[in-house]
DNA sequence: GAGCTTACTCTACAAGTGTAGAGATGGTCA
DNA sequence: TGACCATCTCTACACTTGTAGAGTAAGCTC
């Protein structure tokens, strides 16, 4: 649950998205998924993603002569973190005010308001129990 | 309002709210002020305070032999370019999932969700308006 | 079995970030 | 006027991140 908070950077975030849709998977197929949208070369990911094996974000199992890439941490815990880090860094660690200033500064539907109450209703209600 | 988003990294977030606690300043004040935190010597401050001059987050100002320094952005702006990033990165840049998420896996006190309760019942009053 | 293809390894480099020492400069006080 | 103090300037270095070329190894095809 509580593993150590991994701060993952642009390029690791672009990576590790392409590794959770397609786990296990080798690093050509990292490459292939990214070059559209990124263009990054095939020594380029194979680097990154080494260096992430390194980093403990990814971890690897050998098939034959191919590497089988495989993420070590959920994406709930690296949104985790990336979130944490927000909150520490501009937020004092605080969560409230920094939701309170999500809705304060951006604009909302109020379909999405009714969606962000009912969780909340929700919440309460299963605080009370 | 929409300027360019700046990302601050950790140490730029450290010395920008010393920053905006006490200026118009010298690089001795901000230095002392980050001492106890962290400890980084005059050098340390001084040099990072000028990149960030460099980089448009700081700006000085020449008082005899002295110089001043006062923030170029607002601590509004900032915290907004955090949760940009934790946005983009983390949730594809879609705000509401990051809330849910944010009000899913946090334990609020029944007061703070109360708070944020209302914040959006008001939200929702002004939308209609 | 020679060449092609695929994947991997090694090495490198520039920019950015955290870190700080050594030296220059200018005002102050005895 | 010489010593001192505060502040600034210059320079440098290690580590991380983004970036990728060149070369190697192994399997596949004709």
């Amino acid at each position: 649950m509580t593993r150590k908070q991994s701060e993952l950077t642009a390029g690791e975030w672009a990576i590790i998205q392409a590794v959770w849709d397609n786990e296990p998977c080798a690093a050509p197929t990292i490459q292939e998924s990214l070059e559209e949208k990124i263009g990054w070369s095939y020594s380029t990911v194979k680097t990154m993603m080494d260096r992430m094996v390194g980093k403990g974000l990814l971890r690897t199992q050998r098939m034959r002569n191919l590497i089988l890439y495989s993420s070590s941490i959920t994406k709930k815990e690296a949104q985790s973190g990336e979130i944490m880090r927000a909150m520490k860094r501009a937020f004092d660690g605080a969560l409230t005010p920094m939701m309170q200033f999500m809705l304060d500064s951006k604009s909302l539907t109020e379909d999405e308001l009714g969606q962000l109450e009912a969780m909340i209703k929700n919440k309460k209600e299963k605080a009370k129990r």
